[in-house]
DNA sequence: CCGCTTATGTGCGCCCCCGAACAGTCAGCG
DNA sequence: CGCTGACTGTTCGGGGGCGCACATAAGCGG
């Protein structure tokens, strides 16, 4: 199951998932905000103001690097919420939140959230799965930015980038881009002509449009499919859980041989 | 504060921060294992068999690339645990657990761990604070592959296994140190004969020892401190909150611009 | 229509790292 | 003592991305 397709009248995953009394309480604390391109949400080092779960829309989060420079680690959609620091227990985000698609948002003051959550195992359950996701996310970043081409990242970002927007087509600027991927601009002016002489996307000061997606994906690297695997996985699992109560255990060790010559 | 110095009689810090009750009970249910060179505790899609608490020597969780390679994206020392997973509420690990520097660890198993942390919320404060710090060492790891040199890479690498290991010398290829790093061996050859000729480090057939920590550290990246940052803040956090209840908000917005022209 | 700002495109030299193949060297063991 | 396997060192061409500088073009306000 993916993310699904663009829709309209979309509703943040982690909030749906909530039964209806969590909900509604839930909401009686929160508002309902715009997400403004560019806008940055909180800056490394500085207290959370508030948690953000996207709508439609999505949010970067993005490391510094040697104090100056910063490019993205992972990216927040309806699937999650921006603002985790304060679910594990500190009020200091160590990234810096920014509004990378235009959509919008419930977001929550952090001291709400912190009471609602302390009571709530329910959003307890569903952000430690989100949490589970994310990280397999910003490892799989890791590796990719040491494995692959420029042009198989800058898909996979479009891709992410597209799950979590409202429609086929967004504002978008290359010096964005290259920031994002931590890159120069004219390298993402390259691997962007790559992929529009493909006519898999064309762009125009600014402005992305997404023309074939499954073209998009095999032009991609397996980065993409990859991570949406491991959260499907973790969404089966939790299913399977709750039907079947606790399972069996298991033994899997192996010897570093078989990895350095298989 | 920094890990400190290795010792030779050293404890799990998830362990030791637990009240005495905990702790008891928890050891109860556990068993004390030594991690040997090479051994790969679990591999990525398969049931966690056992959670970890390294007391020396450190786990390295490496993320597979294209089905086949894989690299490190997180190295667990006895400031933490392997098995997060569980944690985060699944059975199965996305990642390969394997054995990076010989010691010994505390290791509990799958079952015994989620019963265990459901009625134990010291136990889940600890490892939601390890995990707000282990986040942030992903997280730099994936930006760190992308901007700096080998050289300085390896030297932060060296760092956090020694930050972790019970002695100033520890066994490892450059075969090895390769695989972690996800460059050739030959990368590794030309860095380490680098940091050798400024006497920083010696190395022989597999066995490598740490002269000059100090200049280990400036030849290293940024990284190693802002991570160790990032950790020590958080506990510092953590503190103040146990001694003056809850504080209070801040709001920190500001706009792309800024970043992009400083 | 003009001029300014913003966004995209091009060219050039450079260098780190890659892939592959091969040579040297130490350790352990029969 | 010599064999064997494991570990380290060297070389070569190639290419992706870098930093820099400059050229073009689309939007926008006056």
């Amino acid at each position: 199951m993916e993310i699904a397709t663009p829709v309209t009248t979309a509703m943040n995953s982690v909030l749906q998932a909530l039964p209806q009394t969590d909900h509604q309480r839930l909401l009686a604390h929160s508002e309902h905000v715009a997400l403004i391109y560019g806008e940055v949400l909180c800056e490394p080092g500085n207290a959370i103001p508030y948690v953000y779960f996207p709508n439609d829309g999505s949010i970067s989060l993005l490391t510094p690097v040697d104090g100056h420079a910063s490019m993205e680690v992972g990216l927040v959609g309806r699937e999650g919420m921006a603002g985790m620091g304060l679910f594990l227990g500190s009020r200091i985000s160590p990234v810096r939140m920014l509004v990378q698609g235009a959509g919008s948002a419930t977001r929550m003051r952090a001291n709400a959230f912190r009471q609602e959550m302390q009571r709530n195992s329910a959003l307890q359950r569903g952000l430690s799965r989100y949490l589970y996701a994310f990280m397999a996310q910003v490892a799989q970043t890791a590796v990719c930015n040491r494995h692959h081409l420029l042009e198989k990242r800058l898909a996979r970002w479009l891709l992410m980038t597209h799950d979590r927007a409202p429609a086929n087509e967004f504002h978008l600027t290359q010096e964005f881009l290259a920031h994002m991927l931590g890159v120069r601009r004219v390298g993402v002016t390259g691997a962007a002509r790559q992929l529009q002489e493909q006519s898999l996307i064309s762009y125009r000061r600014g402005h992305i449009i997404i023309h074939d997606r499954p073209g998009l994906e095999r032009a991609s690297c397996r980065c993409y499919r990859d991570v949406n695997t491991i959260r499907d996985r973790m969404a089966d699992e939790e299913l399977v859980g709750r039907m079947e109560g606790e399972g069996k255990e298991e033994e899997a060790p192996a010897d570093l041989v078989d990895q350095l010559h298989p």
